[in-house]
DNA sequence: ATATTTTAAGATAAAATACTCTTAAATCTT
DNA sequence: AAGATTTAAGAGTATTTTATCTTAAAATAT
């Protein structure tokens, strides 16, 4: 459903907001290649893939020693639908489950009056869930994954 | 979410299902290169991912003239779960969203208490709905697209 | 100023998915 | 028996996604 791109770049977010609440790093870059290496992630994939989200206005970026990336919004400002927006594109919430052009209500495919109420459902899941909801869960479960 | 050949495939099993009730293709083959020309598919591509629907025994198929495929079970008896199992496989139902190995209620990712809960909505609506649901949504409405 | 650190950007490579083609095998028709 | 029709199977090609590399640009530190 969400693309490996997505799916890292999320992770990833969800950490940064959560490290940048910390006095320690408050306000400050957090460089990519840490975040990389907390996470497990590839260094080239994801800063490759944060260049779009920089673009997009929800990280800002900074080179140079103790350069990297840091949130320009609070984490309860910063939604997961804003992340796959910009790195997979809001198509799968609009589109017809089968690849029909034109699925609508008025229109609809075999199944649309199915698959509309989950896709909506996983949409509303999205739009409602800000980083500082994952946040709260790390501070909730001890052995929670990041 | 599912992968074109899997569109695909669902699309064309509704079809199947839904001409095979009309007494002029009851109990008879209804040839590949058909199905494919009415709905607007790629002969070579659904003939290659039928092989997987036949092996898996939801389909039976014959060669010669008058050959093609026929279900070998009546609708309401093949769900889209079955379909989507066979094609795609059914790991998306089990997996993570944030692509961890292990993700469970015990053992959860920061976004596992909304995702579990979705991802288990979508899979009850592939498990509920057969193909029979799908059919009757073909009589019910006027305009519908197959 | 120079060297070092770090992200940006574009090129390249690898892998996965989507799609097509060719040949073979089975079945039917005549 | 011969030819036509149709799916099976495997090979081949194209496209997209994923991942890596290289060079450049910016910022800092010395």
């Amino acid at each position: 459903m969400l693309s490996a791109a997505c799916r890292d770049s999320i992770r990833a977010m969800i950490y940064i907001a959560n490290l940048s609440k910390k006095e320690r790093y408050k306000n400050r870059f957090i460089s990519i290649y840490k975040i990389a290496r907390d996470l497990g992630l590839s260094f080239y994939f994801l800063s490759k893939n944060f260049q779009k989200l920089v673009k997009a206005g929800l990280l800002e970026s900074h080179r140079g020693p103790h350069g990297g990336v840091k949130p320009l919004k609070p984490p309860s400002k910063i939604r997961l639908i804003d992340i796959v927006t910009v790195i997979d594109g809001i198509d799968f919430f609009n589109n017809c489950i089968l690849g029909f052009e034109e699925c609508s209500d008025e229109n609809p495919c075999t199944i649309h009056n199915l698959w509309a109420d989950k896709r909506n459902q996983i949409l509303n899941m999205f739009e409602k869930t800000t980083l500082e909801d994952a946040i709260k869960n790390i501070e909730r479960f001890e052995n929670i994954k990041v």
